[in-house]
DNA sequence: TCCCTTTTTGGTATCGATACCACTCTTGAT
DNA sequence: ATCAAGAGTGGTATCGATACCAAAAAGGGA
């Protein structure tokens, strides 16, 4: 910067200015100052700029996964909207590792972040202090917490599964199962089964959970192939399975139609997430949409501008359910 | 940083020393270090320490895109690995717009990087300058490029589909057509491409590409299920479709069963790149699969231990060709 | 016991930017 | 002409850690 300075004849500081605050410099200098930089190949150090001004422009990120499509789409929106305010994301992810979390958060505050995002919403008491402890804005995504640390941004997976429920209700079936959720560490799932049982509670219909807590079965697509041997087979009153995944949804379809189950005649089928395989014309399929990215771009809203976002404290990017051939 | 060495009775530099090498300390005053640390919950600053040291400890990716799910498997792979060396990631996506690769690179610089990865191998004059200027291990990933700036990790994508489109020679057919593979700024869906017109140049059989460059069709599923409509209409003689990735397979797979349209028997069909849902029962997708998370955990471990990789340059991690029932 | 090597420890300068304050130079109103 | 307000500019201290060097302490062989 030094360097920069002497070629343009004019001291440090105006360099600073010109790559901070260019309007508070006059233009003869501003373009002098830019040419040297041009010139000389200048990248300026932000690690230098953080130490003196407190203000590391780099936001910390801690994500169940990043190997999940709906949260990519977040992820995308964070980063791409935070770059064009000139902020960069420093990513972590605890594979749904509760445990991991606080190891990160602490390697992540060793940064002097400016704000952070957690994908979870129930954290030990470590990372409570931890979070405390700093005065950067705090925000959780996609479950909306009933009590935010600081700010939230998402929506409710409760209302949204009592939402399906509700629809699958209104199409006329009553003996309605409800498919996964039952994974450790993914509270969300739980939600939407929880929604689904207070509709069916509101019916006055039985809820049918499956598989249960303590069975051990495969995950995603696979589930919902399992679901004729380990669930129909059990209870063949069953005609409509509400998944708690598009995943899982369209393991069900794939099954049915190679058994010649009709949809959704004899089985109505919903899925969740909008996975853009729910949205292609092979499955049809009747699902909830969130908006991934809009999750992403909210936050990091709220990340520059966390006074705004404080107002609101909680802010609901709500969902859309998409009624298709499948119920 | 003050507080702890007054509160254990030590010089600064002893706490420095107990957090970077503690095997350098003694025993009782690294304890007493630690007990300090605990007490005041201090956090280190490391935007401080890389100034001084000259090492971030942060390394940064720019990734074509996080929305994709192999690629995510290789975030995945290279944050945990990274992370569990004590390393951070700063990510950046540039969602296939090479225009946007090198702002983002000179955002990145800024902050220093002990490293970088990126997962493009055709790079604007900028770009290469500005790597050139930096002293640092810079990892390109996927993509084998012929000629590797410094350090390359991932697989041909030439030789992969050479291989698949071999495979399915082997199989009998005779008029096989690639589809896919335009989308510009995307040049690994070209190399495979190139790949099977080797292998069908190699046969003394005809290439079938489609759609053609200057055709403006979507991408993914709907592709594939447009194949029907715009390629097998006006070639009815083919009898083998080779997609440029699973996504396109199974929008035809999906289609050809709506149509009635036997597979393999009448029309054999083939995937690219390992994706969740080619290996769900509900496909069966002959595809080739590509260690996504192991290209990531390589490349972790090329920017940890650059001299080592330097020796190979190119690390080849290979792939899979999965035969299964659509072909 | 003494001297030499090795280990452990601390003081001080330093990394590269920005905050803070002070100063000069306009500009426009009185 | 005088003054006040504000824009533009630069000098210097500072952020919090580590590098470098020097010194003290500990061990080991003669």
């Amino acid at each position: 910067m030094k360097d920069v300075a002497d070629l343009a004849s004019v001291g440090t500081i105006t360099v600073s200015r010109v790559l901070r605050t260019p309007e508070k410099v006059s233009e003869a200098k501003r373009n002098r100052v830019q040419k040297a930089i041009e010139q000389l190949g200048y990248v300026p150090d932000n690690t230098a700029g953080a130490l003196s001004s407190n203000k590391s422009r780099v936001f910390g990120a801690i994500v169940s996964t990043v190997n999940d499509s709906v949260f990519a789409q977040t992820l995308d929106g964070l980063s791409s909207t935070l770059r064009a305010a000139g902020y960069e994301l420093l990513l972590t992810s605890t594979n749904y590792d509760p445990t991991v979390e606080e190891d990160a958060l602490r390697a992540l505050l060793a940064r002097r972040p400016d704000g952070i995002v957690l994908t979870s919403t129930s954290h030990s008491s470590g990372v409570k202090n931890l979070l405390k402890s700093v005065n950067i804005p705090i925000v959780e995504i996609w479950q909306l917490p009933a009590q935010p640390l600081d700010i939230a941004v998402g929506f409710s997976n409760f209302q949204a599964g009592y939402d399906m429920a509700h629809h699958l209700i209104g199409k006329g079936k009553k003996n309605i199962a409800f498919i996964g959720g039952n994974e450790p560490g993914n509270d969300r799932g739980r939600r939407r089964r929880d929604g689904y049982i207070a509709a069916l509670a509101d019916a006055k219909l039985p809820p049918i959970i499956w598989p249960s807590e303590d069975q051990d079965l495969p995950s995603g697509i696979e589930l919902g192939a399992a679901v004729f041997e380990g669930c129909l087979k059990v209870n063949p009153a069953i005609n409509a399975v509400m998944c708690v995944s598009d995943q899982v949804a369209v393991g069900v379809l794939c099954e049915a139609r190679r058994r010649g189950v009709e949809v959704p005649g004899g089985l109505s089928v919903s899925g969740f997430g909008g996975f853009e395989l729910a949205m292609s014309s092979g499955f049809d399929l009747t699902t909830i949409e969130i908006p991934g990215r809009e999750i992403g771009v909210a936050s990091a809203k709220a990340l520059l501008d966390p006074e705004a976002a404080r107002a609101k404290k909680v802010i609901d990017v709500g969902y859309t359910l998409i009624e298709r051939g499948t119920t």
